[in-house]
DNA sequence: TTGTAAGCGTTATCAT
DNA sequence: ATGATAACGCTTACAA
């Protein structure tokens, strides 16, 4: 297989009769180049099947037109949708995204760091993924534009559109306290190698804390074959999930949440996912939510409004994320200098038929 | 911004008292590096925070360690999670995964594939694209390992692991025949710029001509406000969605195929999302899916079986796929003449509650 | 409008 | 164990 060598510029120049500067020329600036010289080249090229060498090019250039998104592995909800759309938005000015996926594993987000920055994209773009200090100084080092999207963050050297999710969990706990809800519990990935996660978690507490309300911790790490029982008054509790089971995970977990001793009477779930899981169990065994408990998601996924009742959550204009997301890429891609700029995108609590 | 300039290996050479070569050793063969320039090595790489250019290296070694995944822009389902658990698997293999999200518009997957072959990844991994001629010529030309996920096919320079996806529409067709199911309306994309699509409705037509039944089309290109009624009778509707608001659509679409005069008595969806959408309807307005009405999905992504009635669909062994996936990936990645291999990965019904 | 010369940052090959 | 030299395929700067 692929015997032949790979036909270079230099071999379109000698097929169209020209210099492989000229040829050069054709793609990048063809406006230089006589027409008739054009369409010699242009044969040429569909003859060999000749595709330009981007390493190459980019080792003389020293910028690409790529903009590397670093993603978790998995991206659920709202991530694929602004990633969707974000793509589309910045192809449309000649920019090709692709997206590294980070694995929730010791290092990677290092490796894949270092790999990207070696490749010197246009941008990079951060989707809430937590920066230890070795993460920040590849990044320093790596001498190019990074914006954060999704969490709003005022670290300098990278600009950032997203949202205080301290200030959101804190919203939507208070939120639960004001419809009367004491015994609140809190569900949440165990394993937040990730800020976002990180910021969630503080708001909760923060919130109970502020109402004078005790914070109970409990790690759940698996709950499928769990030997520990929760204990009765537990506020927290992280599961260690499977990103891929989330709505399983949410199902298993509301059936030992209900049958606790001392049943919370509100949960808030930091994943979506995990909350319509909760609420189909809900559904499936009689318990009214809104009524019987208090249900509340997070980001508020399609699924949260398709579901019966809707699940209470954030009202979180994301279509801005990717809009200013996308300005802001733009922006430091084309030109270098653009100096940093924090965007806060403002949150509300949705409030619906689970609360 | 990023004024200093990056540092090079000359930056470290200088910087460790050694020759440009050795600081090149010491990524690639540390071993033949004395231990001592090793440190001053490491020390000097530490000190100005220097990224190997992976652009220069790449032009010397005409390979890199990226393999580099072709997907749909927005990643529902089974997508998402093939492609994070291939990404970890080929990471444990020294690859770095990258995806180019092909946006569902003309022309741009022939710009991306052009792109990603310029940048020559270890591999290129499709995942389930329509290859028109002139990507097909791409392919070819960029001279690589090409790997097809998710639909079988035998086209000859690329492997490929999937099911047939012909098969399965007809599989999961007869089954609702089976069931006794007469009218059967099939509910796709319209806007299939997929091959996975375009077997799919072409397995359901089958099925449906075996059995003696006619064929009845109807587009509906926007299912929000739309001006035609559909007819009684039709069997096939394709209708053009937003790919964030699947659940939604089949909502709402469920609605009007409730409403028919001459309802249909089963319903196939090529999207579990827009069946799931579809099914909550009926819950809402009580009616009974495997008894008033059947309901089918297709892949069988997770929130078919935590749904209640759970949904019959396919059951997919999707482990395999990127188990044989990744084996493929790594064999052609590392030995570029491995040579085709095709794989076919079984389906069969899974008969659940709503049929 | 087209061409010439030099060099981008790394590694393969061959020395020492 | 380390070094010198020559590429890799393209583009920038300048020249004609």
């Amino acid at each position: 297989m692929n015997e032949q060598k790979r036909p270079r510029m230099a071999d379109i120049a000698r097929e169209a009769r020209v210099n492989r500067i000229t040829v050069s020329r054709a793609f990048s600036n063809p406006e230089l180049v006589a027409k008739e010289t054009l369409e010699r080249i242009h044969a040429a090229v569909a003859k060999t099947g000749y595709i330009p060498n981007q390493i190459a090019r980019g080792l003389k250039a020293d910028h690409s037109n790529i903009v590397s998104l670093v993603t978790p592995a998995y991206m659920s909800g709202v991530y694929g949708q602004i990633v969707e759309q974000l793509s589309g938005l910045l192809y449309r000015s000649g920019l090709v995204v692709n997206l590294f996926p980070v694995q929730d594993v010791e290092g990677h987000l290092n490796v894949v760091l270092r790999e990207l920055a070696g490749w010197r994209p246009a941008a990079i773009v951060l989707f809430g993924a937590t920066l230890t200090e070795e993460s920040q100084q590849i990044i320093r080092n790596a001498r190019m534009p990074v914006v954060e999207l999704l969490n709003y963050s005022e670290s300098s050297g990278t600009s950032s559109v997203g949202y205080d999710h301290r200030l959101a969990a804190s919203l939507l706990t208070s939120h639960l306290l004001d419809q009367g809800y004491r015994k609140i519990c809190y569900i949440h990935s165990a394993r937040a190698a990730n800020i976002i996660n990180a910021d969630r978690l503080a708001g909760f507490t923060e919130a109970i804390r502020v109402a004078g309300g005790p914070i109970l911790l409990r790690s759940e790490r698996d709950q499928t074959n769990n030997q520990q029982q929760m204990a009765p008054r537990d506020h927290i509790c992280g599961i260690e999930l499977k990103s891929t089971t989330a709505f399983h995970a949410g199902f298993e977990l509301m059936g030992k949440l209900a049958n606790w001793e001392n049943r919370p009477e509100a949960v808030l779930f930091a994943s979506d996912m995990v909350a319509v899981g909760a609420l189909q169990y809900c559904l499936v065994n009689g318990i009214a939510p809104g009524k019987d408990i208090g249900l509340c998601g997070f980001d508020g996924i399609e699924l949260t409004s398709v579901m019966r009742p809707q699940l209470t959550c954030l009202d979180f204009p994301y279509q801005r994320v990717i809009a200013e997301g996308a300005r802001q890429i733009l922006a430091r891609a084309t030109d270098q200098s653009t100096s940093d700029e924090h965007i806060r995108i403002p949150v509300a609590v949705l409030h619906r038929e689970t609360t």
